[in-house]
RNA sequence: AGUCCGGUUUGGGCAAUUGCUGUCAUAAAAUGGCAGAGGAAAGUCCGAACUUCCCAGAACAGGGUGCCGGGUAAUACCCGGGGACCGGAGGAGCAAUCCUUCGGUUACGGAAAGUGCCACAGAAAAAAUACCGUUCCUCAUUUAUGAGGAAUAAGGGUGAAAAGGCAGGGUAAGAGCCUACCGCAGUAAUGGUAACAUUACUGGCACGGUAAACCCCACCCGAAGCAAGAUCAAAUAUGGAAGUUUUUUCCAUAAAGGAAACAAAGGUGUUCUGCUUUGUUAAACUUCCGGGUAGAUCGCUGGAUUCUGGUGGCAACAUCAGAACAAGAUAAAUAAUUGCCGCCUGCCUUAGGCGGGUUACAAAAUUCGGCUUACAGAACCGAACUGCUU
RNA sequence: UGCCCCGUGGUGUAAUUGGCAACACGUCUGACUCUGGAUCAGAAAAGUUUAGGUUCGAGCCCUAACGGGGCAG
């Protein structure tokens, strides 16, 4: 595995993996208010999957695209500490990062300094509540 | 030179690092090379290709289009022309208005095939039943009024719309009743492929509006849509066939057997009950066929393709020659950061220096041809107006 | 991605082939009551999602845009 790679095979794509998240795994809220996080821990198979997803009530095809492509580079840069966790503790690791109080309307241009923080917040929360 | 309107084109460039998708190279892992979002990718308003269903044809129903000619695979699109309307300029005229030219808009077939509707107001809203008024006749009397009869659509008022306009003649008063001009309708000639235009003659007018009301006429249309559809195929439901093993719901038993239930067949179009005949009864496992969900592959990008030049055509476009391959994902790639140039902008201001911004609308989802809508800045073209100069 | 449907006071619904936008609940004011509720009387609140067109006249007919909702293998 690459250290900044992000290949199809460390994102979720399976529909019911995502229904199985929502349904039952856990919310935190990072401390801005901007991103929140589901997620969901397993015994074995050590390992991170990774989606970000965006409703479309937040904004245009865009910015849609934008948020997302700006929330995976921030994951793809930072996820190290994630990893080393799945790897000790041999937990497979599952996580969807939405927007919380973000949309279009109030943050026309949104810009990789603003995200990155907030994901790394997350991730840390993660990480030390276990 | 400026303002405003309309139209066309364009929609920042180069480089570095990290990362994603596709593809090519090496046997593979991995590494390297190459490519990677728009003019609207959008809205889904039209038209096609393609696929499945149905397929022998015809008719009806339903839907669509609607001045004429051309273009196209096809269209509600495009090009050219005609009519009508709007605006500007110039000219003619006392004026109404008309003519010329430039630009724009135009769902622009039929109202003498038929039906419906036209609120309120008004006498009357379509075969004019005459409200006020005008005129004549008769009768009555208070002698200028009343009653009755007749003629009259010129005038009044109402309305969105009132039965050709205007002038002269005519008349009891009036009226296309007659005449000139204009409008309208019909016929003919000329020009034009045609829509239509011009001219002449005839008719005295007969024909209010509405078809984005029903309808009539002409032409066109089978339905659904890539989540179409094709192939492979875990699972699950347990459908069918074959085989093997253990074993039999009740009664009776030495054995044969009997009963019950279920299934099929028989006579009827169907159902139920009963009858007759035949067969079977429970469980597990294996194999084959069928079925087709998760998932995978194909459909999936080389095509009514793009660029350059020639030829034909007023043009849309057609055709010939040469060159070029230019995204193909599927919880869905095309990104992040930095430097330089370019552009915009603030301050200090001779050059110049310092700082900020990097953009509008918006992102492929089977593929094309249009239309519509959104759009910062830049360039070009056309028309109008204003100012200055000649 | 494709297909289909709907927009009327604050809310939920009407408006017969085009002719004054109606009703209920809610809101406000007054009366009744010691006060509130209930009750009675009265009032305000839309110009029909937006922009064009057809028509003498559009909630209704036509075209385009905007917003909301539904369906599918």
């Amino acid at each position: 595995m690459k250290r900044f790679g992000l290949s199809s095979a460390e994102r979720i794509k399976s529909k019911k993996i995502f229904e199985k998240i929502f349904t039952y795994g856990s919310t935190i809220f990072s401390y801005d208010q901007k991103i929140k996080a589901n997620y969901i821990l397993e015994a074995g198979n050590a390992g991170v999957k990774f989606a970000a997803a965006v409703s479309k009530k937040n904004g245009n095809a865009v910015w849609r695209n934008r948020l997302k492509r700006l929330l995976r580079e921030a994951y793809r840069l930072n996820k190290q500490t994630l990893v080393e966790f799945s790897l000790k503790k041999d937990l497979s690791i599952k996580v969807v990062f939405l927007p919380h109080r973000l949309n279009q309307k109030d943050n026309k241009k949104i810009c990789y300094d603003e995200i990155a923080p907030a994901v790394v917040d997350l991730m840390s929360k993660m990480t030390g509540a276990k």
